[in-house]
DNA sequence: TAAAAACTGTTGCATTTGCAACAGAATCAC
DNA sequence: GTGATTCTGTTGCAAATGCAACAGTTTTTA
């Protein structure tokens, strides 16, 4: 395995805190291989299950949701590092998403089922493994939770006021920037682009905050918060 | 332990499987004990991390999230073999939840840690077991995504229908009956109560649906997705 | 059993939002 | 560099929703 796959790895949640002898040792009997996949191509159909997770190499996919309706509706983009399926692995549902490539892939897939039965000699590095797989897995719960409590709120400026403060909750009043289109943060707050766009604009002519693309300033934050 | 305690704990999806026998074998390693709870006393702080998984033995509890303006939102009811804090316990997440007893409680708590570690002889157990949890917590991820997939429609005929669609699924055109209360659907659904009864009646007066309290029949689904 | 509390449907009205269309700005591909 | 594509803010209007108040019903509690 490649020196910079095995850096890429170490950065991710699974395998955090593995040093390289430690992911040699621990990959070889959990790991099903790696494939590749060319553009366009089809990472996990939509409505299938799967025991194995897979962890993007090189490339880049995407997430898409398809509704009743057939609207596509993105749900992630996914990078270097980035791992799929752990969440569906553990459980007997079907994948809601369907994960396609958007530039050509390699993905390195790790068996649920082997994780499972680390033999005896390696099982103390199986259970970090394990442990890391659910860190990861609630760690995605607590995302969606967080996203639920956004989408509770009834108005535009609610959902932009609690967002807003929950993203720049460490830079205070300083400017910070979000990982969101406009179109992307409409999505992910479940409103129109263009109702979003006006309740920033009111916003911001109200002083309650600041905006340049995608640079937040939160003048005053208690402010933001009454609004709520 | 009492056998109608051995048959509460077989009926929940943690120890899914798992013979009379296999349970007491499991159990010890991995309990530390029971607790009890007067009503109105926490079982668990809002904003506290846990390392202990719950299983409320008898009982009942409510899991209320506060809001940052002081708003309770009721999240769940917890009856006798609910499982909580098992989210909780695999990350180092702060809940967002406070759960209080609504009667008096009794409790047993298992170690995450040791879950984690189970010895050599009782590997298989222990497998077993933490597979149970994986799925337990994964599951619950996507209940979480199936709600989140209601709140993202825009109007609240879509949710009703997407959400009926969803609960009598099984039922074909048969009558079928929904765990909520009109108040309770209108927290779950994100929308007013009011506004909720509303379009529930538009809609059957629109012959898209039957409604009797809790009871709904969908003598056209077909009508009802047309809508989505 | 009676009183209290909780649940439900209805309705008028003000507010919010989706939708559609458009034009300018920014970004990307070639 | 330039043409094409995507992103963004704005605005008018119709539709949807929150909010508040009320009365009838059901359920709980004492």
């Amino acid at each position: 395995m490649q020196p910079a796959t095995v850096k890429l790895l170490q950065k991710t949640q699974l395998f955090q805190g593995f040093s390289a002898p430690e992911l040699a040792r621990v990959l070889p009997p959990v790991s099903v291989g790696q494939r590749t996949y060319a553009k366009g191509q089809l990472l996990l159909h939509a409505g299938s299950g799967t025991q194995e997770i897979g962890i993007l190499l090189a490339g880049s996919a995407e997430a898409v949701k398809t509704a009743r309706t057939g609207a596509q509706l993105l749900v992630t983009r996914l990078k270097p590092g980035a791992v799929f399926g752990d969440v569906l692995a553990g459980s007997h549902a079907k994948s809601p998403v369907a994960i396609t490539a958007t530039a050509a892939c390699r993905v390195l897939f790790l068996s649920y089922r082997r994780l499972l039965q680390f033999s005896a000699e390696d099982a103390p590095l199986g259970r970090r493994l394990l442990a890391n797989l659910v860190a990861e897995i609630s760690d995605k719960y607590f995302l969606l939770d967080d996203r639920l409590n956004l989408l509770l709120q009834k108005t535009i400026r609610k959902r932009v006021a609690a967002f807003l403060l929950g993203a720049g909750s460490e830079a205070g009043s300083a400017p910070f920037s979000i990982p969101f289109t406009r179109a992307a943060l409409a999505d992910y707050l479940g409103c129109e682009r263009s109702a979003l766009s006006r309740e920033i604009s009111r916003m911001a002519a109200e002083g309650l905050l600041e905006v340049q693309g995608r640079t937040f300033r939160l003048p005053a934050p208690e402010k933001l918060r009454a609004q709520l």
